[in-house]
DNA sequence: TATGAATGAGAATTCATTCAT
DNA sequence: CATGAATGAATTCTCATTCAT
């Protein structure tokens, strides 16, 4: 239970800005270094302690649970991740007709590179631990699910009664775009190890002509 | 010395066919389920053990060292499955000229997905196990590299000058290409749990559409 | 690295006198007995924390490795056996001339006897483990040779060319001498068990007398 | 039971001469080997049988234990060893008032030199294991004590009455025969690695001299 | 709060030994 | 006689976690 508390008490933290220890940054921080290099299974405690400077003891004190660890870094990803989308991008869409399917997945896109290019290792620890973990595969795809797909399957919809893109099920269309949106994720920040060259603006413009036109001549 | 040669002759043993002992074949299996499931490096030798109804022993006697066993069961699949895909359609389509490139994509899908359908534990085994290790992937990309992406290159361009497919780099093709397949067999096997209720030839239809035309109306 | 680290730290701690802790000191202790009696390979890690009251996970969060244990125990005796020959003893002798060789040989042996009674079950460990790993072995003898053998080599020729001993090449009276006095310390240190009731003075005063003139009448 | 049942068989079998299988043989010449290069600790029945080129199993069949093989291998030695020494050399001195004490050690010496040139693999194994095991030196030491010390003892006596050697206590003069001659054997066949360029008939010379004269000029 | 020594439950691996063929 | 697959106890070592200071 203390450690539950814990955890919570740490998602609190997150929204109230309470100040976490300058030892607890240093602590989150290296954490989410040597998670996303070498995956959380091949990650001990103790390095992670002497990467950061601090007694192993330190980092129970604040997170109680190395899978506690992992979790207060993954969850406040996720709060801004998933809804980070929604808030601006969706609304003005929903409202604004004069959107083009286009421009609407054009910016999304570009919005959520960038938001994950900023945050690429937590990134990689999410997607390593999804596909490893079936426990966090099971509190997260439902999550996802609600949180994110029914919000793009509503926009799909949208530009289906306008006529923007072809009137298939929705469900076929949804899965296009989040397997090709999600394989270019993956290949971009996880498999390739270029990350710091790459042209954003470039990437997404292919991005979108392809899910948009194919590659029929 | 000893490991390799244990796993050189287990190579071996499936090239001539030296029939494995019963209790092996069993912790073949076992082990493939287990890691497909859990992961590799949350599956422990004993677990393998208990659940293939062996001593540990008998485990290390056959394998020598757990990650052997992995290898053990990637390696034969990565024999057949590379290589497998050239063989058979590539031929085909480098010669005849009457094979439309919508053609040549879904065959090729097909037959993949056929494929992984019948060995799909041991695909979602390489999956996570290639996101999960540098090693491995910096072992398999270099191969896969040579293996795939050149013919597939090659078949590109081959259709490009037939000027069946828009006039893009073929770098930029390849990568939407590999990308969407990529993306589409992660999330049909080893992403999502229906793994017995897959419509190979509708799943393959919409898969080729989509990457033909793209989704504009 | 870790190891090595370990090791060095050990090293360090002996010479800076950073207290060890009272279970590191008590599985130390307990080390040396039981190798010097059952020897390092028959000495299992489980035992020595048994005997020392000790969680076995002691051990290795002290000294990492069996192999570091044994070393962690041997190196400081060596250090200071070696060396605390030439210092005092050597020394004197270079200089003063009055000293006959006869007089030279009983302080050495007595000195070095006298230490070696005080630490009887490292140089129990040493003797075994000398003789049972080739390794050990060869990173020993030649450390012996420069720091030890030469010095006795000098002395035998500074003696010899004062007359005092046989004008024999200086490696077979080397040789003599190593042999024994080898054979001396092993037989009451390593193979007899009487090891508290040796009359040193006695047992000295013979070693002496028989290396100076033989057993003929 | 059937385990020492098949050591007596075995013993019975040398002074039967009752053949060996091949196979029985070559582990008896392999297990030598590698006992003598590794230790009897460090050395695995199943390296002995791969080395040998025989099944595992077979090991057991013949010598039930791994215990019982290098007893099976030590004994035999050690039975012709130690009384070996006796029959010859001894009877003859005992009665002969013409050999000189210096001549009596020159053969003995020379005379164990050469069997134990011969049989240098398992000498190396008695010394290491006799020092290694308690155990195994608390069943040799005092079968060596009354076979090979008396009789040695008793020659010293003979000698000592003749007026040939210092009138010392018995005991005084055997052990320092022993640890010269041990120091001796132990040096030249154990430790250093030159086992094949041994001048014997120098080495021998050297010894006699010393354990006679001593070095004193 | 922070420390780091101590723990003990497992993890992978080794190996002598057994036994059915 | 010989084989070699199978065993399971023992071994070294790792690591998350606890707790006294």
């Amino acid at each position: 239970m203390t450690k539950d508390n814990l955890l919570d008490a740490i998602i609190e933290q997150t929204k109230t800005s309470k100040k976490p220890t300058e030892k607890q940054q240093k602590i989150a921080e290296t954490a989410i270094k040597m998670f996303a290099d070498k995956g959380y299974a091949n990650t001990s405690t103790s390095e992670i302690a002497k990467a950061a400077g601090v007694a192993e003891g330190t980092i129970f004190r604040h997170y109680g649970t190395k899978d506690n660890l992992l979790l207060s870094v993954i969850i406040p990803f996720l709060k801004e991740a998933l809804p980070g989308m929604a808030g601006k991008v969706f609304k003005e869409v929903l409202t604004e007709d004069t959107v083009h399917f286009e421009d609407f997945l054009r910016r999304i896109i570009k919005n959520r590179m960038e938001f994950i290019l900023e945050n690429q290792e937590i990134f990689r620890i999410i997607v390593k631990e999804l596909l490893y973990s079936e426990e966090l595969r099971k509190e997260f795809l439902p999550y996802f699910s609600t949180n994110v797909m029914r919000r793009v399957a509503h926009a799909i919809e949208l530009f289906k009664s306008r006529g923007e893109i072809k009137d298939l099920p929705t469900d076929a269309l949804l899965k296009m775009l989040m397997i090709t949106f999600g394989g270019f994720l993956v290949t971009n920040f996880v498999l390739s190890p270029s990350h710091n060259t790459l042209d954003i603006e470039q990437e997404t413009e292919n991005l979108v002509r392809f899910v948009m036109d194919g590659i029929r001549n």
